[in-house]
DNA sequence: GATGAACTGGTACGAACGTACGAATGGGAC
DNA sequence: GTCCCATTCGTACGTTCGTACCAGTTCATC
């Protein structure tokens, strides 16, 4: 549905990426406003007419490229999780595996990312795919999680990918030096993880005391 | 510069200002994409020579529009750290504000904030005022840590901002309800200001202690 | 209230847009 | 090999865009 193409042809789905991709490259740089028929095309370096060919409208095609976009990060996130490790996994070397997910291929793509994520988000059609987006996140935390031998926490690794994501955003104001975005980021972490093995009890005396001190 | 206009008259100011109201609600429903002269000009009630009679060009009043947006907000933050709170502030209570600052207005809005800081800290002309809107939060948190009592540390309170950011971003994919949303923020700050305050040592302890029961 | 600058708003123009069309091309099935 | 249909791509149409223009109106200053 949607195009009237049928890609029987393998080129023609090689093309017809092609221009995906170079709708994103396009979005990057200038956001929705850049994308059009023409600039499209041309950034692939194909003929004006093809953008017509594969997408009923620029709408569709606009939505194709954020959802393919998107997917193809939850795909990468998905294979991450199966990443085998040597047994002894630190919590360091989990926090900053993870931080790479987000940071690592630096702050333009990031804001890339970002950008994509939250403009499917509000894409009724695209909702589906950044919620599966976030769940490939979490199930990655998750299991890093596990592998550093945390017991099995849904509220752990949903606070983890909220700092994940929240760093890259903060990140995006441009006043912070990378090496210092990554120790704020694992230094969290730890402490959330530390907070958890602690257990509530151990939370609660401490906020108590705190409150304590202060009077 | 930039605009001829010279705004020596009340009502002028006023429309530039109704002006750009209408770009950002034009930017909350379709993006930069939906921003034209004559939208705007049409959103606002005004005839459509309005928007280049008091902007030199198109881009000029989107910056304008995100600019002035991100200061609006950069100026609600700064005066909720003025806010006289009653001596006795618990946690709770200071997290439960500060997740009113992103998350209370509703997930459009959130949405929207986002976006616009994203957009924003990707216009060059625009860094320094995402860099002011960051630098707001971060003091904001920081105020109310120190009404609770905590040690000054812009480590922790960074960490809480990216928190924040985060709880708001996660929540775009639209799978979680806004309460286990809130319940999370307050619980992952109360962790984090917890661990603070039991210190790195204690921390260092658990993550061993986690280590060790593992093998 | 006169005067000049600031502002208003209708209209116009070239450029770029989304989209449609049709002739030329090419690959797959028989 | 030949036939058919997917694909290619130049071209064209009507629309909307950004921007400019200018006659008319309103306001601040005197």
């Amino acid at each position: 549905m949607g195009s009237k193409a049928q890609l029987t042809q393998n080129r023609s789905r090689v093309r017809r990426d092609e221009l995906l991709a170079a709708a994103i490259e396009l979005f990057a740089e200038g956001g929705s406003r850049a994308i059009t028929h023409r600039a499209v095309a041309a950034r692939a370096g194909l003929p004006p007419a093809s953008t017509t060919y594969y997408f009923e409208t620029i709408d569709d095609m606009i939505r194709e490229a954020l959802g393919a976009h998107v997917d193809q990060w939850t795909a990468d996130l998905t294979s991450l999780t199966q990443v085998e490790f040597e047994a002894d996994v630190s919590i360091d070397d989990a926090a900053a595996f993870v931080t790479a997910v987000f940071a690592a291929r630096g702050p333009d793509v990031a804001a890339l990312e970002l950008s994509i994520f939250l403009a499917a988000a509000r894409v009724p059609e695209l909702q589906d795919t950044a919620a599966k987006a976030m769940q490939a996140l979490e199930s990655l935390v998750g299991s890093m999680l596990a592998r550093v031998g945390a017991t099995d926490s849904a509220h752990l690794a949903a606070a983890i990918v909220a700092l994940i994501a929240g760093t890259a955003l903060r990140r995006q104001s441009g006043q912070y030096s990378e090496q210092s975005e990554a120790l704020l980021l694992t230094s969290a972490i730890r402490d959330l993880v530390a907070a958890h093995v602690l257990g509530p009890d151990t939370v609660d005396h401490a906020l108590a005391e705190l409150r304590k001190a202060k009077a």
